[in-house]
DNA sequence: GTTCGTGCAAATACTTTGCAAGTCG
DNA sequence: CGACTTGCAAAGTATTTGCACGAAC
C-alpha cells in the first residue's frame, strides 16, 4: 500500500492528481532532482501542471516528511523521497565531484539519537566537504614542491 | 597567526579590506549568519562595501574552504567559519526547533573517511531531521487515538 | 606596471502570492 | 455541498553580470 496517500489524508490534505504525479516523479527518479527537473518531468506527463503547484506541493511534502531537500554543492536545492534509508555524500571542494558514502557509516546513529534525545521519525543527512583523493594528492605535491616560479595552474572558479 | 591570509595568498588571491572585513564578521559572529546579516554587519563598518562583493567573496571563501554554508530550516542559507570542529544539528519538522548535537557522535568519522576513501581537508555536516521529543510524543498520542482498531504490525522502521 | 577586485546599476533567476474557478471527499 | 487546490500572471526577492576605475603585489 501507498503510505504517502495515508500521510496526506491524515494531515487533512487531499490527494490530487498533481500531488500524486509529483510524488511519483520523485519516487521514480534515480537520483535527487532539482525543482527545475521536477517541473520538467511533471510537465512531460501533463503540460498543464503549473510550476507554482510544484513549489507548493514540494513544501507540503517536506512538511509531511515524505520528501526532503538536500543541498549538496551549495547552489541548487534537490529533492528526494525519504525512503528511510539515509545516504550520504562527499563533495570535493576542488573538482566539485560528488561521491556517495557508505551508508553503514552512520548505521547506528539514528538509534543512538533516539535513545539519547528522544527524537522520532529521524532522517539523517551527512555532507562531507573536502578534497577528493586525487585533488588532495595534487595539493600535497604542490605544497611539497613549493617552487618560486610556480604558476597558479588550476583555475579556481571560472 | 592568521591562516586565512595565507590560504588566500596561496590561492593567488589578494587580501583586500573587503575580504578581510567579511572574514572578520563571520569569525566574530556568535552563530551562523545569513547573507543579509553579513551584508548588514559589513556595511555597519563600511557602508560603501557593495553587496555584490559580499556574494563574490562568500563564494570565494567557500571554495577555499574557509567558510561553509549550512542550510538548516530549508529557507535561508547561512554561513560560518570552518573551525575544523564539526558541529551538528537536529531540526524538528513540526515545531522547527533546532538543537545542537553532541559532536562526539561523529568524532571518529573523519579518520574513517580518510582511511577508506583517501579524502583530505574534511569538514562534516550532519543534519538530522525528524520530530523532537515533545512533538513526537504528541504525534504518538494522536495516532493511538485515531486508530483504535488497527492491529497491523507497526514495529519496523519504514 | 600588471593583474585582480570592487562599485554600480541593470539584468536574470528563482519563489511566492491573490483570486476566481475547479476538485476531492 | 464545503473546504481544499490549482492556474495564471504579476509581484517580490535573491543573485549574477559587464564594465571602467581603483587597488594590491
Amino acid at each position: 500500500m501507498e503510505p504517502s496517500d495515508a500521510v496526506l489524508r491524515e494531515g487533512g490534505y487531499k490527494l490530487t492528481p498533481q500531488r500524486y504525479m509529483i510524488l511519483r516523479v520523485i519516487q521514480e527518479a534515480e537520483a535527487h532532482l532539482s525543482i527545475e527537473e521536477i517541473i520538467q518531468r511533471v510537465q512531460e506527463r501533463n503540460p498543464y501542471v503549473n510550476q507554482s503547484t510544484v513549489y507548493r506541493t514540494l513544501d507540503l511534502l517536506q512538511d509531511l516528511g515524505l520528501v526532503r531537500a538536500t543541498h549538496l554543492s551549495g547552489k541548487h536545492t534537490r529533492f528526494e523521497m525519504v525512503g528511510g534509508q539515509a545516504h550520504h555524500h562527499f563533495v570535493c571542494r576542488s573538482c566539485h565531484s560528488v561521491q556517495h558514502l557508505d551508508s553503514d557509516l552512520l548505521a547506528n546513529l539514528p538509534e543512538q539519537l533516539k535513545q539519547q534525545y528522544g527524537f522520532g521519525g529521524l532522517t539523517l543527512e551527512l555532507v562531507a566537504t573536502g578534497y577528493c583523493k586525487t585533488c588532495w594528492q595534487v595539493m600535497q605535491l604542490k605544497h611539497d614542491a613549493k617552487r618560486p616560479t610556480n604558476t597558479a595552474a588550476s583555475g579556481a572558479t571560472p
